[in-house]
RNA sequence: GUGCCCAUAGCUCAGUUGGUUAGAGCGCCUGGUUGUGGUCCAGGAGGUCGCCGGUUCAAAUCCGGUUGGGCACCCCA
């Protein structure tokens, strides 16, 4: 078999995917375009440290997920594997705080080292917004929205449901952690080997380990909501009643909780059974601390990163390519006259797809293959008094048209 | 990174306890039609059975390795 191949976790996007590809990102952009925010695009590699500083040491995206490089002056950098680090990063570069607030859309690949598996890709491509410089929970709605809003233009909407936790401010976050690690401590010995190492590494993921051992010991875990502070708790309440007076819909799920270090208050996730293990199809959070943690002015943040190949395997219909009309020279005279004239048919508006070798047989094929509306054939005949013959690809009817008027006849 | 499953024509798949020239449908090509597609009819091309090695008189079929894919874990979009 071909010995070519493309890398390990990486797709050729061929027409039909590709189509499904861009209208999930045309879609996106349209329904975030009409919230006003913005497109923006970013590098896709930065400097290692952009990523390995804010995603969190012991994050594993950080620890065995990045493309990482050395490039010739001797630099280590990576591909990018999210695209909050990169924005956070170009508002920092650009001096952008004066601007406050943005609000951003992207697109574009993401890259992480993992083992493929359905809807999980080493080169996979994301949508998503962020809104920079918004401290209230009036932030967090509309970020909500806006991602209910593209998933209802997707008509997928119906496929998932909208899982939604608060991870609180960083003094509740610490007291939870602290009161976390005391109760799992105690019990060390009854927890699975990876959730020891959890206990270390990141004591909150312990809450949605799926080994029965570690779920027996978090079934009396202390619950967050005790160690949430007055603001904490406010704050989501506040989300919560403004998703409710939008009717949009959410479940709480106080196991909800972000791989990536610089996530507090709202996270939430749009997650579809249809998917298997790779649910979350929508998913995002606040991040109040990044840019500071970066070295910029203190500036709030919230966002979502949405995979575009999950959301087109959720998508049943996309809109389908325009019908074209297929030009068809018959001999070397006319040959000559198809150029301008596919030329001039074209600048009227109508997608023209003109065979370019083969006899009429083989171009008449070829019109049925593309699926082409009308055929319009030109030769000796038709050139002697300057009109062409525009057969109907689906009934067969044939009729001639004055070269002039051919425009107005073919107009969808 | 770990575990389980899978790999035969361009595509989707058959291939019986290892046994002669590995099959089907679709697609592709040619002809029936010297200026006419899609339907129909006739014919044709196309596979070192993912790759490497082993067992055997004999391997698509059994064994080991490897690469790729699927599913789950991990983690995430």
């Amino acid at each position: 078999m071909a010995k070519l191949r493309a890398v390990r976790g990486t797709q050729d996007l061929l027409p039909e995917a590709w189509a499904r590809h861009c209208h999930v990102e045309e879609t996106a952009r349209r329904i975030t375009g009409l919230f006003n925010y913005r497109s923006v695009a970013t590098p896709v590699f930065e400097f290692t440290e952009v990523f390995a500083r804010t995603l969190g040491e012991t994050s594993d995206v950080v620890t065995k997920e990045m493309y990482t490089f050395a490039d010739k002056g001797g630099d280590s950098l990576t591909l990018r594997p999210e695209n909050t680090a990169g924005v956070a990063r170009a508002f920092i570069s650009g001096n952008l705080q004066q601007q406050l607030p943005l609000k951003y859309f992207y697109s574009g690949p993401m890259f992480r080292h993992e083992r493929p598996q359905k809807g999980r890709l080493r080169q996979f491509h994301q949508i998503g917004i962020e809104v920079l410089g918004v401290a209230g929970p009036a932030a967090d709605i509309e970020v909500i929205q806006a991602g209910a809003h593209v998933l209802d233009a997707l008509g997928v909407r119906d496929l998932t449901r909208l899982e939604l936790n608060t991870l609180g401010d960083p003094d509740s976050r610490t007291a939870y952690r602290e009161a976390l690690v005391a109760y799992y401590a105690r019990r060390e010995s009854e927890l699975s080997e990876e959730g020891r190492s959890r206990l270390q590494r990141n004591p909150l993921r312990l809450l949605d380990s799926k080994d029965e051992r570690d779920k027996a010991v978090s079934a009396d875990a202390p619950g967050y909501d005790d160690y949430l502070n007055g603001q904490s708790t406010d704050f989501f309440a506040e989300v919560c009643e403004g998703l409710d007076a939008l009717g949009i819909a959410y479940v709480r799920n106080p196991r909800l909780v972000r791989g990536l270090d610089y996530y507090g208050h709202t996270a939430f996730e749009f997650t579809t059974d249809a998917l298997g293990a790779q649910g979350a199809v929508i998913a995002g959070g606040r991040y109040d601390g990044l840019v500071a943690t970066m070295g910029g002015p203190p500036t709030p943040g919230i966002g979502w990163a949405g995979g575009i190949e999950r959301l087109a395997m959720l998508t049943t219909d996309y809109p389908e390519a325009s019908p074209v009309v297929s030009l068809v020279p018959v001999g070397p005279a006319a040959e000559k006259q198809a150029l301008p004239l596919a030329d001039s048919l074209r600048r009227a508006g109508i997608a023209v797809d003109l065979g370019l070798s083969g006899n009429l047989k083989r171009r008449m094929q070829q019109a049925n293959r593309i699926g082409a509306r009308a055929a319009v054939l030109l030769g000796e005949d038709e050139l002697a008094k300057a009109v062409a013959t525009v057969r109907d690809m689906e009934s067969g009817e044939q009729r001639e048209v004055p070269i002039d008027r051919l425009a107005a006849a073919l107009a969808p």
